[in-house]
DNA sequence: CAGCGCCCCTGCCCGC
DNA sequence: TGCGGGCAGGGGCGCT
């Protein structure tokens, strides 16, 4: 479900009701996600402020003066803003009680997500410390990702979802911006120009800043913390649309598998 | 280290 | 209508 956009959704809508206020309960009713939510989370959650919302890639970071809460959403998962007393439903798993009366609900089927905890700091953690840069600051520049380029074998596409390099770029975006600036998903990262590199990091940062204002891209079941889709599905050029006739010259769409992720493009409009 | 394939898990859609 | 297979927005991990 969650790329970057819907990641960034999910954090700004969590914020206005979550941003200072005070843990009153956790409820844990499943706790086998990627990792064991810690047993200890609800005495260790109670009573703190969360006084920082950040996100780190697709992590989102609850920040209070004794440690980090760390919440991914995996492939399924979204967080809710409800009233404390909303009946839970069928992979509710966490619910984190506020003392302003609303809860922060967790959802995830598919349980590919994860819930942490931390005292360390934040940067020093496992799961962030080798990350690369993220897509939307300038130290993701065509100079740098040029470099990354060059002294990798991999498809550019595969690239593109390898967190060491960029970060918070999922399958939907990759694509996109492949698309975008018409490069083949299956070009070797190091046979891309300085000129395609610089263009590839300028449609990245575009298509992602537009899909964080359209609310991320509802496919299935995504939505903002307050229930609202995405919109940016409506943009799509090419992810999921196999077969449909390009928006740009008619061929239709191809669609293969690359690094056991699907890749979609125009054999006409992309080289 | 780079590259690659394997999984974790549920739900839905499609073809038979 | 029922069932099996394939596929889905992620990404850490173990192996070569």
């Amino acid at each position: 479900m969650p790329e970057l956009p819907e990641v960034e959704t999910t954090r700004k809508g969590i914020t206005p009701k979550v941003l200072n206020q005070t843990v009153q309960k956790v409820i844990i009713r499943q706790h086998q996600l990627r990792w064991e939510i810690p047993t200890s989370l609800p005495e260790t959650l109670a009573g703190l402020v969360i006084n920082k919302i950040s996100r780190r890639a697709k992590y989102l970071l609850l920040k209070t003066n004794k440690g980090h809460l760390i919440i991914h959403l995996g492939m399924s998962g979204n967080l809710k803003i409800l009233p404390r007393d909303t009946p839970p439903q069928k992979h509710d798993h966490v619910d984190i009680e506020f003392d302003n009366g609303w809860l922060l609900r967790y959802h995830d089927p598919r349980r590919f997500g994860a819930m942490l905890w931390t005292e360390e700091p934040i940067k020093t953690f496992k799961l962030l410390r080798h990350l690369g840069p993220e897509p939307l600051t300038d130290e993701f520049s065509a100079d740098y990702f040029h470099r990354q380029c060059l002294k990798r074998k991999v498809s550019i596409k595969v690239l593109l979802m390898d967190n060491k390099c960029v970060v918070g770029v999922g399958n939907i975006y990759a694509n996109e911006s492949l698309s975008k600036s018409q490069i083949l998903p299956t070009r070797i990262a190091n046979s891309l120009s300085l000129q395609e590199a610089e263009n590839l990091v300028k449609n990245i940062k575009v298509i992602l800043e537009k899909a964080i204002e359209q609310g991320g891209t509802t496919l299935k079941d995504f939505s903002a913390p307050d229930g609202k889709p995405g919109y940016f599905v409506q943009q799509l050029a090419v992810y999921g649309r196999a077969g449909q006739d390009c928006g740009a010259c008619g061929t239709p769409i191809q669609k293969i598998i690359q690094a056991q992720r699907a890749s979609y493009y125009c054999s006409t409009c992309q080289n």
